[in-house]
DNA sequence: CGTCGCGTTGTAAACGTTTTCAGGAGGACA
DNA sequence: TGTCCTCCTGAAAACGTTTACAACGCGACG
């Protein structure tokens, strides 16, 4: 079942080691290394020598040999409920670039939805990693804290968990939620549906609170459950009607889509009939008929920032606990006066 | 400037090894390395005691060392052009899931766009990975020469080149691309315009030789460029407008939602005036108004596909050279009939 | 009772690097 | 000429695993 090295064939001739070049180029494996790494001078002759002798045999140095003896792979994990999600690319991306200008490599993975298997996976990715980045986490509480005392950095990124030990970077989902509640009582509305997304991320708990709060300014609000697809937001608008909302207010911008796609097909219009916002503001929001009331989330910002705060933990600077970037409210198009109740 | 291992500070308390864990349990490394990794018969009693000294210092095998030994770390690398584009990371998503499956873990990498960094980036992954996957690769062909040469498999998706010892796996994007101005030609049309692609991909060239093949048909045709976002391709679209087309083939979703963006905005309807065509079958795209005529990209079944290759490759299964999976043509309502010249 | 064999454990040798440490060559200076 | 210092090089010791090999205990069988 589980095969392992393949017994080196005779057949198959074996890489090239760093003691092949030495012995090629008539050196110790010291000054191989030495050249090749450059930490130290050597005779230009000899690391002539070496370096045609690395390129005939077109020798690598090995990873793991190297990340044995230094300590480190250099290489950051990044963790995500979902790869599905293009959202979580721009974070990812940003992540990315910025490590690679510090020879870092990126090590992605997802544990599909579930968060039992999430943590185990951050466990697991734990010891291979020089850092780990947390996107979106559903890990709960207790769990975190078991992270939090790894001897590598672990950056939650789109989380802020009180009581928890760990550097955290979010956008300010609550405030500006609120301000978008505010928008919505100027415009005459006074009963929404929140069309969710999946109810253990945070950030879906701090747009619910915010909307909640809300509520005490006199905006009378339902929940309906989806999760962040434009499918399931499609499907979840009928559900929504039954509660005669002048707004619907979406976890996300693809989810927004999905509600307009499906009043259009209901012979709804936006926002003549019903008023729908988004979040993200992604590209395409500014293109869609109507164009996307939004909230501007600033990922490549994020993504730097959880970036910066990476690197600084690996240099044992310590960091703020917890930080927040703002968003904005993008008005557009799709959010437009309630229709008074005929 | 590039400080190396934190000299073990007297301060720090380091990691715990495989020694201070059979120190502990009071056995042999040799049996604590059975017992973690189950390769060979304990006593229960023993494996117990190890068990629980290992859980007691919350001991993780160090991944560099194992990979030393085992010859593997045990990772796959994909290599993409562009990591904004929402289209890889389905392909990414379903190798990461299959990978997963089989204790692989995946290494992400991108050139941003700079077809010699991105053989350099191949090369330099290459050594620390079971195996390489280059998604729409823009590397020069004599580049991919050398790397069939490397010591792990490396596979080619989205891109077919005859000449090159690589498994290839692709879109058959020319024969779909082809039915597809079958069906212009057949709704009237006479003159498109092609807004493209990244000029230096496969997929963009495969479109526009279908393209060209096609006008031997009667379909005259233009070309535009565009990055293949939708912002680029809305700016393309006035460019685009000079050549009087009656139809826009756009060479993604995206694009052409910029397009139909960017015609509603000048006050053209579609399709009624223009028509306009995308590619990929985003989820988003029957969700447009009006909804995306497009070709169906098999994007999963591309990423499982490739995966199947490298997995065969990884145990010494020889796989064919090239692979083109069918793409298939999705009417819906941005293509209608060509609007007669006036 | 001796011997064989089996099943479990420990010892030690890999794996391929980097880096410490000591040694050697050669120049400067007294 | 002798001493010291600088600069370069090589031998060998890490790094933390896995695993081949030997050793051991113990029951079965002759």
């Amino acid at each position: 079942m589980n095969e392992r090295k393949p017994r080196r064939g005779q057949g198959t001739r074996t890489a090239a080691t760093i003691r092949t070049v030495a012995a090629r180029a008539g050196v110790s494996t010291a000054t191989v290394s030495r050249v090749l790494t450059g930490t130290a001078p050597v005779n230009e002759e000899l690391a002539e020598r070496v370096r045609t002798a690395a390129a005939e045999l077109s020798y690598k140095p090995n990873a793991a040999a190297r990340g044995l003896v230094l300590g480190t792979m250099r290489s950051l994990g990044i963790l995500m409920p979902d790869m599905s999600n293009p959202y979580f690319f721009e974070v990812v991306d940003e992540i990315n670039r910025a490590g690679a200008a510090q020879a870092f490599r990126t090590l992605v993975a997802s544990s599909y939805g579930d968060p039992d298997a999430e943590l185990e996976t951050a466990k697991d990715l734990l010891p291979q990693v020089d850092g780990l980045f947390l996107l979106s986490s559903r890990i709960p509480v207790e769990g975190l804290r078991t992270l939090a005392r790894a001897e590598v950095p672990v950056v939650l990124v789109n989380r802020i968990e009180v009581g928890v030990d760990l550097p955290m970077v979010a956008v300010d989902v609550f405030s500006v939620t609120m301000e978008l509640c505010g928008q919505l009582l100027r415009q005459g509305h006074r009963k929404a549906v929140y069309l969710s997304g999946s109810p253990d991320s945070w950030q879906n708990r701090e747009r619910w609170r915010a909307i909640c709060t809300a509520a005490a300014m006199g905006l009378e609000t339902e929940c309906v459950q989806t999760d962040g697809t434009i499918e399931s937001a499609y499907q979840a608008v009928d559900q929504a009607l039954k509660h005669q909302p002048t707004a619907l207010l979406a976890f996300n911008d693809l989810a927004a889509i999905g509600a307009v796609s499906r009043l259009r097909d209901l012979g709804l219009e936006v926002p003549a009939s019903v008023s729908v916002t988004g979040f993200d503001d992604i590209p395409l929001a500014r293109h869609t008929e109507p164009k996307l009331t939004t909230i501007l989330s600033p990922t490549a910002e994020l993504g730097r920032t959880a970036w910066n705060r990476m690197h600084a933990l690996l240099q044992g600077i310590p960091s703020p606990a917890a930080q927040m970037l703002p968003a904005h409210l993008v008005i557009r198009d799709s959010l437009g006066p309630a229709k008074p109740i005929q």
